[in-house]
DNA sequence: AAAACTGGCAACCGCACAAGG
DNA sequence: GCCTTGTGCGGTTGCCAGTTT
């Protein structure tokens, strides 16, 4: 198999010319019978380097070098809550971008946020938020259930939010896929979005596997609470707006049933998801502690 | 200015699966 | 039914450039 280790194998990043060997092989015989390149000596290069050449950088109409659109960014937030690490699954959603393009813009996507709730989470003399942060000093204290991101993942429990949105009170809905019809409906309240947005954001992702959370003493009434679709985390009671509907791309992600109860409005495209993150309070995660094993549900 | 940090990306590795002999 | 081969996928690593300290 190509596993073994052989003499006369090339890797590392490729050349021009071994593009062009490998792009004139794709044009005679098309994207097949990669081992046969390197039997017929045309690269040294194995049929799983040459084929991945191709898909990644050499296929046509990739969009090579350009950051992921904000459409785009949440449609993978979206379809990695529904179907999970299913990269190439998740890909063929997104025109001109290849399984690996998704999985690193995912992976940066997690080490980002990791970090920004690490740093949130311990007490930082310096941090960037630092002004937002006594502006907020009213958010209360919560942790949350243990959450996964991935339908797949066995640590789904009461909070297994997949996706999000923001209304035009500012409140973000934490909002359950289809395939997720039994998790409830959150709110938040955070003082920060602009209420006459255009467009959708994807609430980030800080619902994440390897955040193991839980629901403090003195929350628990907090954590029956999120089993009402209707409950206002963070107090609000103005939050009940009439529903608009909002366009989703890939068809079945329209339904969003769940959200019904719920505003739904367009947001600014100004406002990333990572931007709408970043303004989170610093302190916001202070009282999120780690377990060190998911109790049993 | 230099070191440390971070993000983005390309490529490799191991595993799984399907097809064909 | 088995083995081999080809292919696809997800996880991981390493490099490099840009940014921050």
């Amino acid at each position: 198999m190509e596993g073994k280790r052989e003499e006369g194998i090339r890797k590392g990043p490729w050349k021009a010319e071994e593009d062009e060997v490998l792009i004139s092989h794709v044009k005679k015989y098309g994207p097949r019978d990669w081992s046969s390149i390197r039997s017929k000596g045309l690269l040294q290069r194995t049929g799983k380097s040459c084929r991945l050449r191709w898909v990644n950088k050499l296929r046509p109409n990739l969009k090579n070098g350009c950051k992921f659109s904000l459409e785009e960014e949440r449609v993978v937030i979206e379809l990695q809550a529904q179907f999970g690490n299913k990269w190439a699954r998740i890909a063929t959603y997104l025109p001109g971008r290849t399984d690996n393009d998704v999985k690193n813009f995912w992976s940066s996507r997690q080490k980002r946020l990791a970090r920004i709730l690490q740093t949130s989470s311990t007490p930082s003399k310096s941090h960037k938020n630092e002004s937002e942060v006594t502006d907020c000093h009213d958010v209360p204290s919560l942790e949350a259930p243990i959450f996964t991101s991935s339908v797949e993942g066995e640590s789904s429990r009461a909070l297994s939010c997949s996706s999000s949105c923001i209304d035009n009170s500012g409140i973000v809905k934490m909002v359950p896929l289809p395939e997720l019809a039994d998790t409830k409906l959150i709110t938040f309240e955070p003082h920060f979005v602009q209420p006459d947005s255009q467009s959708l954001i994807p609430f980030p992702p800080i619902l994440q596997p390897q955040l193991d959370l839980t629901f403090s003493s003195e929350n628990q009434d907090l954590l029956v609470r999120f089993d009402d679709p209707y409950f206002d985390m963070f107090g609000s009671q103005e939050t009940k707006t009439e529903n608009i509907t909002l366009p989703m791309a890939p068809p079945f992600l329209e339904p969003l049933e769940s959200c019904r109860s719920g505003a739904r409005v367009k947001i600014d495209n100004s406002i990333t998801p990572d931007c709408f993150f970043d303004d989170f309070p610093a302190d916001m995660f202070d009282h999120i502690d780690s377990l060190p094993s998911p109790p049993a549900q």
